[in-house]
DNA sequence: TATGAATGAGTCTTCATTCAT
DNA sequence: TATGAATGAAGACTCATTCAT
């Protein structure tokens, strides 16, 4: 999404950063991260974290680049599925499935989302474009539902999944992302 | 909710410190305010702070707790009207009325709880009570309205709306929470 | 010592103040007491200590007084005694009885020494009058005593006291004490 | 005794921190140095401190190692001597050409042993091992001269050595040193 | 005399970022 | 490319001392 790999070196570091920094920037958070956290996750020499990201700020682009990644690989075999009503419940599905991991650190695009709108650099555009990739994707499912209000529809799927993703995370409890899921699932059935 | 406040002389410094907090960490979030920025915005010599919080913890501790009341508030107010029917949609047009404030800065109580998730310290209780209460009291209106699932919509239904203020935050669009809003009036309509 | 006791009036305030100094500041030393611990233990308002104490400083000051005061009561005792053998001893057996609290803490006018030596101020020698006068004491049994090198014996002796007092509360056995003691008797005896 | 030397690079800076630490420390006290005091008797910048030593507390425990070391040179140097006499009043002579140092600012280890003993830390065992060390080291002289009470006679030693020395700081007199050494030198003689 | 409140200078500590090799 | 080391600008917190009443 911002500069495209450095070079072609098999070492990897860059990737291995950018991973370990979408790792560790999730579970901990941003403000509660130093360079020296990721760069030992990743297990990269502190100092040599600059060559590749010339500030820290490039390295949760990098970390919110490999979200989008993840994204942009769970659409494409979402879009596998047959019809819309499946690919929107296997989406569900996904959410459900990582509702442990959502429980403890809540969703990462959503906390990212969060934290980087308080800040002044110009991140919280890149986490805006990847909140903008799923919510397009979930429009479309409904166009192809037939409905004239996909977009209204795909938000309120997306606010959904966040703000059950924010109380699963506050209390700690990944069963509310169950039974959200499960209602989800009806809500969509009752839309066709 | 913690604190017991130090005396009742009028300076009141103790409670513009608790309101400046709320504000100021509301809008730059804990991790960018310092102790300075509060101590500023309350108009209070930064070492004077320390007389009424020992640490920054306590401060936000106390932002949390002027929140808190903000909501016991509105409560109040909302249960003067007649029917859950009409609560719930008070607290949507409420919802509504602020959605400037969101678009530029989140949901008060969903950012804090995002934020406070990845810290050590006991806050991340605080804030969960908070919304426990919301909670609490929007399954007492589903209830009111004779619905056994009261408990899963009252979960839904304040999901939307982190989730929705997410997301117009997210995208800096104000009319993301009109639209919702006017969606999530017409579903509790089909609740009846 | 210094000044002389602000007024005659009954409150007892400043006594009670130095009481506390002399007790805190030797349980927890110099630098690790603040004024607030000294006004606690004294059970006097913070502001209100500097009616009494214009500094720390002269609160440090206070203590040491009281802790002369002490030293005069202990040697006036003492001089009931018929022989300056038996005063010796009887100073001995003053530190054995003690040698809990100086395991604990140890000797009251030694850690004070020892932490004034380190500072700026004149406190120090204040201190070294106290230790003085224990000194001449001292002297004057072991002249009386008929040794012609009563000084030497003198300072020899409470350098021995200084010394296991230090050596007692390193390692927190106050058997130390008791076995240098009864080593110091026999000396004693060996001198006559 | 803690460390663990980050690197064997020759910068030394972290062995001139922990000399100066030494140094500063002994002369200031404890409590009246700053980790910038350190830093510039050590000739490295503040911020830089903090690459060798985490916190204030491991700097003090440099600073006793470094003292422990230096004890470890000198009874290596007088374990050359031949009879355990010769190398007690060795040791009495060294402290003797201590004097003035002693005059000036106490015996390191003892100073740095009543400081120490009033804080929360674990520093005070670090500094009661060293003692243990010298004490171990007289007990064994005393042992090899045949003296079943070799421990108390060591104790006495040590104890004689630490109470002069807080004599001679307090009255800044470097002289009682001396005679105190005489004298314990006939004290020694009469041992055998 | 009494006292809650106020003040600001000082200290430790953290960390992103840079640099020399 | 790689890396240990360096740097300095913050920021939280403490506390003696002062002040208004």
């Amino acid at each position: 999404m911002t500069d495209s790999k450095k070079s072609r070196r098999p070492s990897g570091k860059r990737e291995r950063l950018a991973a370990a920094a979408a790792q560790v920037l999730h579970t901990q958070g941003i403000a509660q991260t130093t360079l020296a956290d990721i760069a030992q996750a990743a297990e990269v020499p502190v100092g040599n974290v600059y060559y590749y990201f010339k500030t820290k700020n490039q390295l949760v682009e990098a970390a919110i680049d490999a979200h989008a990644q993840t994204l942009r690989g769970l659409i494409g075999a979402l879009d596998e599925l047959p019809t819309p009503q499946d690919r929107l419940k296997a989406l569900l599905n996904g959410w459900v499935e990582q509702r442990e991991l959502t429980a403890r650190y809540g969703c990462p695009t959503g906390t990212l989302a969060s934290e980087l709108d308080k800040r002044a650099d110009g991140l919280d555009q890149s986490i805006a474009a990847v909140m903008k990739t799923l919510l397009a994707w979930a429009e479309q499912q409904f166009r192809e539902m037939g409905r004239a209000d996909a977009r209204e529809l795909a938000v309120a799927l997306i606010a959904a999944y966040q703000g059950i993703s924010l109380l699963t995370n506050t209390f700690r409890d990944p069963e509310l992302m169950t039974t959200e899921a499960r209602r989800l699932e009806r809500w969509i059935d009752s839309l066709a």
